[in-house]
DNA sequence: GGTTGAGCTTCCAGTAGCTGGAAGCCCTAT
DNA sequence: ATAGGGCTTCCAGCTACTGGAAGCTCAACC
């Protein structure tokens, strides 16, 4: 299978299918063309990688992942590992966007927004502790 | 006032702070050894700006709140509307995570976490909807 | 006066995860 | 034969810094 056909049955731009090859999360062979022929295997990789990154996980954990889902071995304990440290990862991000949505709400709740330049905004921001 | 000065009162390291005068943010003065000289302008830009990326602002919303604080002739609403903007991808941002949380702490729990390999975490990424 | 160490400078490279674009080969259809 | 689309590689750029090297400057100490 070309590029585009696993592009398309992954959802992955080719480019990303692309980078992924060349980060080494896949390794498809070669035509004599020098076209990538994608096995299923490579597809279901891209597929579950796919997902991994859609729920945030980094590449560097996807690596990982994909490494325990080859391994037979594994203990679920190693997964459950890298997925909680992530959501913990989540939690806290969650946390400050939060913290940082209800200042902004505020501000922008007190700001009248019209043609004069008074602006609590600004004057928020500007707040002197030096 | 030397860079390491201003680097404790606003809280900037000073590598950040040398990087916004090469991105234009600042343009502190210089003394005859080629040191920067920070004025309390300088001063005020920077925790001004640290605040504003605090609150999530790109370099760039910082770089016209920056403007607009320094423009007497401003309209509240152009402000307001960049932080509105901003507020709703933070909001956007949020959902998505708060997605992601929900997802990735179900299948956690699910996980038993012990020496075994099989993993509800690796199963729901190995779901192949190809 | 000399030396040491801290602080300052610039410049280059690297981070994460792609994305865009250029130059050029390959394949298929007309 | 030619046109087009698809494939290839490689290089650059995105955000917002951060680390490190090489080298100048300054203040203090002997």
């Amino acid at each position: 299978m070309n590029i585009k056909d696993v592009s398309e049955r992954t959802g992955l731009p080719s480019k990303t299918i692309r980078y992924y090859e060349d980060i080494g999360l896949i390794t498809p062979a070669r035509g004599e063309n020098g076209y990538r022929k994608f096995s299923e295997s490579d597809l279901h990789k891209l597929a579950f990688v796919g997902r991994a990154r859609h729920l945030g996980f980094s590449i560097e954990d996807c690596r990982n992942l994909l490494a325990l889902w080859g391994d037979n071995g594994r203990s679920s304990a190693d997964v459950r590992a890298i997925a909680q440290s992530h959501l913990e990862q989540i939690e806290a991000k969650l946390k400050e966007l939060a913290e940082m949505r209800d200042t902004l709400a505020r501000l922008v709740h007190c700001c009248a927004g019209d043609n004069r330049p008074d602006c609590p905004i600004l004057e928020d921001l500007a707040q002197t502790h030096i």
